[in-house]
DNA sequence: AACTCGGGGCA
DNA sequence: TGCCCAGAGTT
């Protein structure tokens, strides 16, 4: 396990890797975020946007969305994936923001999490983005990093890695990391095949030692 | 814990 | 072409 200053050299490496890596998810408000981070499960938020122009200007509220019938709304959606699921999961949250937040989305991990179609990683991406709650958002690319890197343990949960990362990383770059990390493990750290020959982190890296000491066996 | 939804992106 | 993906709900 890295401690708390191994973890500091990481989160500067991941600032020299990705300077700008801000939050793709640029929406007006945070009802456009939920709904947006709800759409890309399993795809990116750029997909939603490149794949559904226009989509935003035609829903903006949670009436907009409950006043179409349910399949018209799935076409709307189609070519995101998934998208039966989530056009209802979508009307369905929406009802809900009508009848308990009076139309608008509430402020907590908890209430956010209550809603159709939001998990705890979609909680969390509202929470901290639209409303500066403190919050980690644990996606795919960020348990496989901590784990690699020796961050978290192999076999913590998605719960245990999310308290481990808020336990060692300052509460101000909880946002910022989270970002960079999901950078690093899409275009370098990926799931198949790891930059590990490239990767400034290698001497400290768990997974990066082994796969290197593994390479070296196999000649 | 495993399974399902699913079209787009990428090799 | 085939494989994978910024997840969540159900069994």
């Amino acid at each position: 396990m890295l401690n708390k200053q191994q973890i500091r050299y990481c989160l500067d490496v991941f600032e020299k890797m990705y300077p700008e890596a801000e939050c793709e998810l640029n929406h007006t408000n945070p009802f456009e975020l939920l709904v947006a981070v709800v759409l890309s499960a399993q795809a990116t938020d750029a997909l939603v946007n490149k794949v559904t122009p226009g989509l935003f200007e035609k829903y903006k509220t949670p009436e907009d969305y409950v006043s179409v019938s349910l399949e018209e709304l799935q076409q709307d959606v189609k070519r995101i994936g998934l998208y039966r699921n989530k056009a209802k999961n979508i009307q369905k949250l929406s009802q809900t923001l009508i009848e308990s937040y009076d139309g608008q989305v509430p402020r907590t991990k908890e209430q956010l999490e209550s809603l159709a179609g939001v998990g705890r990683k979609t909680a969390n991406v509202v929470a901290s983005v639209a409303f500066d709650e403190p919050a980690i958002a644990v996606d795919t690319h960020v348990e496989r990093v901590s784990k690699r890197l020796g961050i978290c343990r192999w076999k913590d949960s998605v719960l245990e890695v999310e308290k481990t990362l808020m336990r060692k990383i300052p509460e101000s770059e909880w946002s910022v990391t989270h970002h960079r990390m999901i950078f690093f493990g899409r275009y370098h750290c990926k799931a198949q095949r790891p930059n590990c020959e490239e990767c400034s982190l290698l001497t400290l890296c768990r997974e990066g030692q082994k796969r290197m000491k593994k390479k070296a066996h196999s000649k």
